[in-house]
DNA sequence: CTGTTAGCGCATTCAA
DNA sequence: TTGAATGCGCTAACAG
């Protein structure tokens, strides 16, 4: 590899100083005569000039780089929220350095350690380590933090999150709103918090419009490993919808606690001959991408998960550009979209 | 921010020179008197120390970070790609610099130049851009590069792909091993490479076993839009069946160019009472999650993703290392996953 | 085994 | 408006 045309070669061919080189190249707007500069520029682009950010960064201690800690990439919701958080540091000038904890407060403590040594600024992280004094003590250290998808009491940091409960009351007043008052809520098990929000949710709709819930109708899975390499949430939904059936009186619609178990459940009533939406209309949650491939094509619940990694990322420039020093806390809010599995209740009340 | 703890602080609180930090804490393996190490690494660790990777590289010029270059993260497949990476890089010790192009070639430019003025010795990417002479300059200049998923013949670099002509092949060898000989191919515009030679694939399978295609069974579609919110592929899949099924004469078996087309084909068979597969079997290609949620769940050709990212990884590291220095170039086979949306043809030859 | 010294590439202070 | 000189934190060559 040949050596790097550095800024000292340049002044020599231009017959400068470092100085002067070093101040029309950072683009420090720092006064130059105009023809110098012009020399200098030209020269640079002879050479082939790539500025050396790491002598810079030694020397003004700053990175362009922030850290980004979730738990999988290959989880969709959190490649939205990551290229969400890609595109705004793009916009501004920033790098990412992306970190799989897999879920594992080893790997994610070691992926901290190094992002330190790496001297990154600044920091976006769903984290899983239950401990979040490591995370206070690193913000001590001028680390700026920014936290998603969770709710950190204890951590004095920015905070972007969402509102599964608000999701839950919305899907179940959406069905209420189109007359259905019989309905069901299906789930997997609640040992997510998300998922245990999203069924208060349900509960709290319900009594906003004084429906009493009826206990057979909420089926709660307790199943959460993959069946005969079937998704387990998937398979839930059918196991629950089939059990629901066996009611004496049904409902007229079904939420489900995600998406993959709505598929179980439209599948496990198309299996019985029950019509979507006509008989029974379905609800989801999380607008996966497949929700508009089903047939009939499913009314879901949707995060705004890529906008929550633009707000993220943006609140955390923020904070390194000192435009803003503030810590925010914000809880974005879900919306309904609407699509074919869902109907006007038009059986008797 | 206070000021950081440096080898400074720690040698002149140890009584002992940098050098001799450096020496210990650098794990340099440099011979240093078992007492006094002790005591250097007793203070480091009292002090609290970080060790500053910015003023190591700018001595060393070596970076342990990478660039990953994709189009989307969002994509399922670069995201277990991308996944496979950073497990390798994190346990050779490196860090990845994640750049989404989203297809565009300016974007690509940008980011390549960023990831060289950071000083990143080693790349993996998916390239957009046509012009590959800009990749041959950064490689003069000293970056090694691992293109995936692309065929560059002008990039003399080391490449990891996947065999889709085999995948055709082996789809479609698969039915006709079930006994199937009237099989259709439905799939989204050939404007892909990839589905170019699925396609082929699927020409050469019959011809191994000397079956003539038939015209009227082989459907390919023109469209390349989102209809009515309806992803383009499954539509397609809707439609070219829909045409498909006015044929005198039907196939006993369907091969889908991907996944999505196949739950469309699938639908619509479905729409129509066609049994699926005791009266038409249908292979799909990609394996994405959703294949083992659909019933029946679908058989399909999956590609290794996550290895190939594990692959790519390896090989940038080996180079980077110093392991290996040669180009190597790579096809990673297709392998058939077998589900319940095919059987064996029972029907009259 | 240990210390002195130089310098990686750059930005910035100070003096001119 | 320019240049000389310094030092960011670290490693490595060299001398001892």
């Amino acid at each position: 590899m040949k050596k790097q045309v550095t800024i000292y070669d340049i002044a020599k061919k231009a017959q400068t100083s470092t100085a002067t080189v070093s101040r029309v190249l950072s683009k420090s707007g720092y006064p130059v005569k105009p023809e110098l500069r012009e020399r200098i520029l030209k020269i640079a682009n002879e050479l082939n000039y790539i500025p050396n950010m790491i002598g810079r960064q030694l020397k003004t201690n700053t990175s362009m780089t922030i850290g980004v800690v979730i738990p999988t990439i290959t989880n969709p919701f959190y490649s939205s929220v990551v290229l969400g958080i890609e595109d705004i540091a793009r916009e501004r000038g920033y790098q990412v350095l992306l970190c799989n904890s897999h879920r594992s407060s080893k790997i994610e403590e070691e992926y901290l350690k190094t992002l330190l040594e790496k001297q990154v600024k600044g920091l976006i992280i769903s984290s899983v380590s239950s401990d979040k004094d490591e995370l206070s003590k690193l913000m001590k250290m001028g680390l700026n933090i920014v936290a998603i998808d969770q709710s950190i009491n204890e951590l004095n940091a920015s905070q972007i999150h969402f509102d599964y409960r608000k999701g839950g009351i919305l899907a179940t007043e959406f069905l209420i709103e189109k007359g259905h008052t019989k309905i069901a809520f299906i789930s997997s098990p609640l040992n997510r918090i998300s998922r245990q929000y999203v069924y208060e949710g349900y509960k709290d709709a319900l009594m906003n419009y004084g429906i009493k819930p009826n206990r057979a109708w909420i089926l709660i899975s307790s199943r959460e490993e993959e069946v005969s390499e079937m998704n387990y949430e998937f398979n839930n939904g059918i196991l629950m919808t089939r059990e629901l059936l066996t009611c004496s009186e049904l409902p007229t619609a079904i939420f489900a606690g995600n998406d993959m178990t709505a598929f179980g459940v439209m599948n496990e009533l198309n299996a019985q001959n029950i019509k979507v939406p006509e008989q029974i209309s379905v609800v989801g949650f999380d607008n996966i991408e497949f929700s508009k491939m089903v047939s009939p094509t499913l009314t879901t619940i949707q995060q705004p998960d890529y906008e929550m990694g633009r707000i993220a990322c943006n609140t955390l420039l923020d904070q390194l550009d000192g435009v803003n020093t503030q810590n925010i806390d914000i809880i974005l809010q879900p919306r309904i979209i609407e699509r074919n599995s869902t109907k006007e209740n038009e059986t008797e009340g």
